[in-house]
DNA sequence: CACTTTTACTTGACCAGTCAATGATTGCTC
DNA sequence: GAGCAATCATTGACTGGTCAAGTAAAAGTG
């Protein structure tokens, strides 16, 4: 296996080919989640938001009227529970989110997605899933799905080792 | 198509199906990515160094002993010139990279790893290699293989519409 | 050779992720 | 029911990514 060169050797420019091809899997997969960001960021960031802030606004979306405790926000994220508050303090400010203090256990705080929030995600909805859509525009049909199994496979094995870790 | 279900969906216990395959490719690069970024981070952490850091000292080592310019460094990188810098300012504080400007250009400085900065890569090749396979397992080699070949593809396609932008 | 433009970084400011420490409740145990 | 541990969240400090603005040197132009 003398000369082989994948995409990602070429741009790095990096001559040696890799060690193995787990090696590479796992290098494409964070060089591709960065392209993938960059285009998500650069979809919601004209509506002055960040992805992580519509992460959370799905995240609150889908919680409905019940709305949901910041750790069960933190949960559905990758996200530990530091991080949240603080996103959930810019969402606060923009008035896209609220929140109360749980009656029932004074300890939790609620969140709650605002009408706000509400029509800005309406608004976004459209646009991100036409820019994944594009994101993705080079594979065909059948290889999304094979994709999908393959991240699949990956995350599972993690799963299995390291239990617990949702997002 | 009722009531498909996948491991994603499960994770972040959202009961709608995803609107499209692609939409769910795409999300699960990104988390994906996340699960992989966490285990090699704490493969690296516990050398006092970060992913980005070590990242930095594996370009550097490629350059070899002409160095290599700030700037090329970032191309190497997803990243932008003003994170490189600081990243640097970090390597070098603990004697892991040393920067010089460059004689011949004076806007130019060059980084170089230092022999510190070798050796402590010599004890993370095997330690990541390892990592990376263990990250892969749940794949044969072959789907190893094929996710190689999606990714390169998903990245082409965005080469194709954005141009420019190496990492 | 002065004048502008371009290139290569650097600095400042802000958002985000992570860890450690702290406060505020609540629940458990004796 | 007093005391202690566990849970929920927040704050502080640091690394890192990104943009906008600034500095310094080189390159191009008249």
């Amino acid at each position: 296996m003398g000369q082989r060169r994948s995409a990602i050797q070429r741009e790095i420019r990096q001559t040696r080919p890799f060690a193995t091809p787990e090696q590479e899997g796992v290098l494409g997969v964070l060089r591709t989640a960065d392209v993938l960001r960059r285009h998500l960021s650069s979809l919601v960031e004209p509506h002055d938001i960040t992805i992580q802030q519509f992460n959370v606004l799905r995240i609150l979306r889908g919680a409905g009227a019940s709305g949901l405790p910041t750790l069960d926000v933190a949960d559905r994220m990758i996200e530990q529970a530091p991080g949240i508050t603080r996103l959930m303090d810019r969402l606060e400010a923009k008035g896209l989110v609220r929140r109360v203090r749980c009656p029932r256990d004074r300890r939790q705080v609620l969140g709650y997605i605002t009408p706000r929030g509400l029509s800005l995600l309406a608004r976004l909805d459209a646009v991100v899933e036409r820019g994944d859509s594009a994101a993705l525009g080079g594979l065909k049909r059948g290889e999304a799905l094979k994709l999908i199994r393959l991240l699949d496979a990956i995350r599972a094995g993690h799963a299995r080792s390291q239990s617990s870790n949702s997002k």
